[in-house]
DNA sequence: CATTGTGGATAGTGAAACTATCCGCTCTCG
DNA sequence: CGAGAGCGGATAGTTTCACTATCCACAATG
């Protein structure tokens, strides 16, 4: 497969795909001549990974990398990758209050969650936790540990569901695969799921606001 | 409150308040010369309102426009205000295929959905269809339907969530503050929500990749 | 052997979200 | 009352991101 025809493959326009191997975020192809490489199935595969992060995941193109790179290393312990691979897709300018952060730390430790106190999830709930709290959206006058004890009753389930969830990943597949399964897994999953809430929240409002007539 | 002190109590810059005023995000302050106006805790408000949109919800400025000119044209009913709102926070480009655009409207028409035929959110939902069926998400040789088969046992709880989230609403509260505690409930809970998984699935790949010792 | 395609390099584009200056006026404080 | 800080309004500049366009010398192909 030359350029043109992993352009046409992969939706991508040529320039594009010079871009991403300039970027290092496609590996070069396999060379044939001083200027022609012969392009494969592995590296289709690797521009769908590529697109669904920044799509579905909207990282940049920075974060994708770093992404990249830890599921690239193969020395890497497949937990630790997905740790890695984890904080880079909720890299933002986070800036949660202090006050929600140790809220946040204290239900992670109330739970006894095996969170990395370094990961960067904490910051993303903590910064949920802050706009619940700002909002008053859990009930007045409650601070940010009533808060984020409001989400204790949703804790267990979405334990057990990501336990299935990591449970459905073949253990005998190769690392890439597992890896592949689950931080693509995680991303089409949570936009799947969001869209499923915002799905219900508009037939719900809809009924609010014309019931069926019954009979 | 002048200008300065709105900058110091939203933590924004001055030139980015500005700025805000020049693109119609902020409405002017009350005038009480040629140049100074007055503002108030409405601006502020506001401000904390188009922050928690863009961070929280990731949305763009253009697409923040849309949500509160739907907040701040009055006459316009609750639901159709929400929808509006909803279709913004869903703007993207969007490209799913038409496979999974059929089998995501077959999927909504057959639990009997009231979401409009053109409501984002259904390309939303099946952009993420395509990609668990791209990556084979759902197991090996499924079609669209049988990924979006999956949601179903899903659907009960999001719907019954859903009906929760718009019943914890003060039916007596005043349009402004229900459209607030729903549109950005809508975002903070999603936050909240995908933090939470996230946070569940790093711990559920922590105890995999080293089990407590029993005992 | 002419056309088309290719890898590699360099430079340019357009959108997005601010940021910096300037100006003439006004409020405040000594 | 007068100086200086602060203000609104306007114009222009900056940075980042994710591409996109051109150019080149050379290979592949009909």
């Amino acid at each position: 497969m030359k350029i043109a025809a992993l352009s046409a493959a992969s939706g991508l326009s040529l320039p594009t795909l010079k871009f991403y191997l300039r970027e290092g975020l496609l590996h070069p192809g396999q060379s044939t001549a001083v200027n022609q490489a012969e392009y494969d199935q592995g590296h289709l595969r690797r521009l769908r990974l590529i697109r669904a992060l920044s799509e579905l995941g909207g990282l940049g193109l920075a974060d994708i990398r770093r992404v990249l790179a830890a599921v690239d290393d193969e020395d890497r312990p497949l937990h630790d990758t997905f740790g890695v691979a984890q904080d880079a897709m909720a890299a933002r300018p986070h800036a949660p209050s202090p006050a929600a952060r140790a809220a946040t730390d204290r239900f992670i430790h109330r739970h006894g969650l095996r969170v990395r106190p370094e990961a960067e999830v904490r910051a993303l709930l903590a910064e949920s936790v802050d706009a619940l709290h700002d909002f008053a959206l859990c009930g007045p006058a409650h601070d940010h540990d009533a808060v984020a004890a409001a989400l204790d009753p949703l804790l267990p389930e979405t334990l057990a569901a990501a336990d299935r969830a990591l449970a459905s990943v073949p253990a005998a597949a190769p690392r890439g695969e597992q890896l592949l399964v689950t931080v693509v897994g995680t991303i089409a999953w949570e936009a799947a799921l969001l869209a499923l809430r915002r799905l219900a929240l508009e037939h719900a409002s809809a009924l609010r606001a014309a019931p069926p007539r019954a009979g």
